[in-house]
DNA sequence: AAATAATTTATTGTCGACAAAAAACAGCGT
DNA sequence: ACGCTGTTTTTTGTCGACAATAAATTATTT
């Protein structure tokens, strides 16, 4: 039969994660809106429970930040100092990713990979920019995955969700596939030290 | 008045959460022990609503490893060169906090920190290295959260279980304090290099 | 007897209601 | 008018019950 693309099944929870982090990262909520529980419980037509849950994952990630029995509120910005450790942690990380996958990946992968960058740029040219974030998000989750599994997507996650939350900057069209271009192109050819260093320049 | 020692006032989740982190590092919970809910429910006297709270969040801690409706069950050690990740990004952040630091401890910082050291020596005399763990973990916790606050902490803290669950190693006694004595000398001495020097000896 | 299918049991996910705490409000005195 | 105090309202924390899913057991067929 025909290779069928991968649809993956998302609990309830996750999807209203999932919906929550682009209402926070597109800036619908900004930094210091509270969080009502039995508000976000009807706007999804749930108990509190799950929600609740979601909230405290949420808080984990870093993009909100809860006090005992005060609720919960989007966070705001990182002073500068603590950006740039982001950004290093962030970084070797990924650089990790690349120096665990090197020539591991599958003609599978590579292709589900081209997938991706093919998405990237259709939602760049429909210029839907929540898209552009999560599909961009994606392709560097897929390496991170590959190479450490949850456990590694667990301790990157964070990071990436405080930088987005830091500068929500919309990479300029042509540039943003490029350069993820130049990643997969690196590890198609199996240069380790080129997808590191076209990894770095992505990360900023 | 005479200084009175902080008590902190920890709430009902984070009480549990503890109690559960203690379990697991000590080996009371070997990897892939399955958690149920109901049970733990009973053990602390409360209903499963908090525990399925404490269980989301030792699970975005790295302890615990939870599948949709299937439960939450004690991870299992990292492979050698994620380990060596971990340790690596976990020094960054303390050097980093080091940094931030500098030559900002009051007077009554240094007390307390001091404090702890004794503690430390009180415990491993004592023989109860379940609480040499925990004191060790908020000595640096301490300096953690005076460079960066819950925000720092949030992040750094996944990187301690973790390695905490792999080699559940004892420190010998007099090692044990002495390497925190020269982080904490260091920084009354003003010396970032040596403070930093003496971090990165002390995490491994 | 072994393997599969159906049934039962146990466990997690969800819900609505109540308790406790915080926030908002009103009343009082200075 | 301002600040404090007591009351009301809102919001979060907890609970017990039910629904849905997974695991275990029993029954059935080959």
């Amino acid at each position: 039969m025909a290779t069928s693309r991968t649809t993956k099944i998302l609990s309830v929870k996750d999807q209203i994660a999932e919906q929550l982090r682009t209402d926070i990262i597109s800036g619908a909520f900004p930094p210091n809106t509270k969080l009502n529980e039995t508000e976000l419980a009807n706007r999804f037509g749930l108990s509190r429970g799950p929600i609740r849950d979601v909230i405290l994952q949420l808080t984990k990630e870093g993009l909100l930040i809860s006090k005992n029995n005060c609720g919960a509120s989007v966070n705001s910005v990182l002073d500068p100092s603590m950006q740039k450790l982001m950004i290093k942690l962030r970084r070797e990380i990924e650089v990790f990713a690349i120096e665990q996958i090197n020539d591991t990946l599958s003609e599978q992968e590579i292709t589900e990979l081209e997938a991706i960058l093919a998405d990237l740029q259709k939602a760049l040219d429909a210029e839907d920019y929540a898209e552009v974030t999560k599909i961009d998000i994606s392709f560097h989750r897929y390496l991170i995955n590959k190479a450490g599994g949850d456990e590694l997507v667990n301790i990157w996650y964070p990071y990436v969700m405080r930088m987005r939350l830091n500068y929500k900057r919309i990479s300029s069209s042509s540039q943003c596939v490029d350069e993820h271009s130049r990643i997969l192109d690196a590890l198609k050819a199996g240069d380790v030290k080129l997808a590191s260093k076209a990894v770095k320049a992505n990360i900023k």
